[in-house]
DNA sequence: GCCGTTTTCGGCCCGACTGTTTTCAGTCG
């Protein structure tokens, strides 16, 4: 079982726990817990497998969650939240994503409405049911008839790069106004997390009120979902839910830091002030009733003894004991990358030439690329066998002589088959630049088989880089069940470097993964799969989530100069 | 349910907004 899917176990069961009335600090524990495991590199069920293993090593894990993921891995199930399931009807997971309904009003609704399904809900609150309860009133009956259409309508997470343009539409428009100050996305947008569930928004503004007026108007938004004077929420066109919130200028570093996150970050924030007899909300930290900093986030992390922490970091996975100890990682940034290593054009499925491919890479700034389009057995893409390859080489060295000022390398991106063979034969891949081994069918294959066609892969001589690990589409497809310690250990011993791919739905090594794969010293090559010219921009969502995972330029093998990354390609071959 | 050079009990982060209330519980982030 992955490690999401035990996760997934604890945080159902952490709901259901709520419903029944338990402790809350008790309902915490399994969402704690949850977090831990789905932030490990290394698969759970693996840890368990090992002979000593101890998973009270775990932060946020005792004797009695050890005993439950041990019975979850061995046995695939929770008893006692089968149990717990038992008391519910199946839908309540459904009406706790109903905006407004928690815990204590969905079992008012189960108890005192004999409420089991979603559509006894609709009737209930048609019939004017739940108006009469005590707690509740006409209004909450209606929202919960708008949440119903939310839910079953969208009410999913977004990939980073849809909410990052609807947030820089606010932010740019909010920008305008003569009386905001200062104007930011704060949340898991700033974070840079590989997908968003909602936008915050933060502005410092002489004229509060104006600024209210302002993101009401914005033709983006579709509706006003509450309304205060210093926070507004709405919902835009998108489906997207956006927070705008006004603070005064010297709480802006504080209300920064705090609407960043995340959550987990902050509640570590908020103890270390403790500890120091402060306190740190939105506007500021405190000692007592006096202020003490809070106009800049640097000012808030050095008042509890820290340097400043990037956003992308800020998952309360380690970046407190790196803080701490004066080694936080100089992140890569965009700027470092001077190569793309992966991307196609109209030989298979892209839509422009190799040398427009080649002029749009130059013009970003870009020294070298790899064309690296796809092997035969894409086929709904024109994959290319051996013949059309070499032909198409010959091409790509026609356009070197033609774009001065890139380096151009014959590659291609050459498919694991599902029995562990590659898709070209060792002859024409030994002629290439630069050789991309990914998987892209038999994703659902078992763990086995699946590591049987890495390893393989990672075993052929030619082979420079895996692609896109798991091949995972983000809010459409898992990804293969990878085993990736041993994917790890194996493309060190072979010296393959590993692909983090750039392109917003895949974003694949992800981030705890990419980490990891830092940790035993593979250099990570971040590429954007481009299919366009305009494809070469998701490099900055790459960049993102290697900022995310701790990756500083030294890290990722295309920040080098062209000489530098062929003597690392040629050293890796020998 | 977890955790601990303030230890094995008694803590566990903080505030805004809404709707329903006559002073606050629930929800949300």
């Amino acid at each position: 079982m992955q490690n999401a899917a035990i996760a997934a176990l604890f945080d159902e069961y952490a709901e259901l726990l709520e419903l029944q009335g338990a402790n809350p600090f008790r309902v915490r524990a399994y969402r704690n817990a949850a977090r831990t495991i789905e932030n490990l590199p290394q698969s759970v069920a693996d840890l368990v497998a090992a002979p000593d293993h101890d998973l009270t090593a775990l932060a946020g894990i005792g004797k009695d969650l050890a005993e439950k993921i041990e019975t979850i891995v061995h046995t695939g199930r929770l008893p006692p939240l089968e149990e717990l399931r038992g008391q519910f009807p199946p839908d309540v997971v459904q009406m706790l994503r109903i905006p407004g309904l928690g815990p204590k009003k969905v079992a008012a609704l189960l108890d005192q409405l004999h409420i089991r399904s979603v559509g006894d809900l609709r009737a209930a609150c048609e019939a004017g049911r739940v108006a009469a309860l005590k707690g509740f009133g006409k209004k909450t009956e209606q929202s919960i008839l708008e949440g119903l259409e939310l839910v079953e309508a969208s009410g999913r997470r977004v990939l980073l790069s849809v909410a990052t343009a609807a947030a820089e539409a606010i932010v740019n428009d909010l920008r305008q106004l003569a009386c905001v100050r200062q104007v930011e996305v704060a949340g898991s947008c700033r974070r840079r997390k590989e997908t968003c569930g909602d936008l915050d928004v933060l502005a410092v503004s002489t004229d509060p009120a104006a600024t209210m007026v302002r993101l009401a108007a914005h033709p983006e938004v579709e509706k006003v979902l509450a309304r205060g004077d210093t926070k507004q929420r709405v919902r835009l066109r998108s489906g997207l839910e956006l927070d705008l919130r006004v603070v005064p200028e010297p709480s802006y570093g504080a209300a920064l830091q705090y609407f960043t996150g995340s959550k987990e970050h902050n509640i570590v924030m908020r103890r270390r002030a403790q500890e120091r007899g402060l306190k740190l909300n939105e506007y500021g930290v405190f000692e007592g009733e006096r202020y003490v900093a809070g106009r800049t986030e640097a000012d808030v992390y050095a008042a509890v003894g820290l340097p400043w922490i990037p956003p992308e970091l800020r998952e309360n996975r380690g970046e407190f004991e790196l803080a701490e100890q004066g080694r936080l990682p100089a992140l890569v940034s965009l700027e470092d990358i001077r190569g793309d290593l992966h991307m196609h054009t109209t030989a298979t499925d892209g839509t422009a030439s190799i040398r427009e491919m080649a002029e749009a890479a130059k013009a970003r700034g870009l020294k070298y690329i790899a064309i690296t389009d796809h092997s035969r057995r894409v086929t709904m893409a024109n994959g290319l066998d051996a013949a059309r390859l070499r032909q198409h080489w010959k091409d790509i060295e026609k356009v070197r002589a033609q774009v001065s000022g890139i380096e151009i390398l014959c590659g291609i991106e050459c498919d694991i088959l599902e029995d562990a063979t590659l898709d070209l034969e060792d002859d024409v891949l030994s002629e290439a630049d630069w050789v991309i081994a990914v998987l892209h069918y038999g994703l659902k294959q078992p763990r086995a088989q699946i590591q049987k066609r890495l390893l393989r892969a990672l075993q052929n001589p030619h082979v420079d880089v895996i692609g896109h690990p798991s091949g995972r589409l983000l809010g459409s497809r898992p990804g293969a069940d990878v085993d990736y310690e041993e994917l790890f250990r194996a493309a060190k011993d072979h010296g393959v470097m590993l692909e983090l791919n750039a392109s917003p739905q895949r974003l694949d090594l992800d981030d705890v993964h990419a980490a990891a794969a830092k940790a035993h010293g593979i250099p990570i090559v971040i590429s954007t799969d481009a299919h366009s010219e305009h494809g070469l921009d998701a490099m900055k969502f790459g960049v993102d989530q290697a900022r995310r995972a701790g990756l500083t330029r030294h890290d990722v093998a295309n920040t080098r100069t062209f000489a530098q990354f062929q003597k690392l390609l040629a050293a890796r071959r020998s």
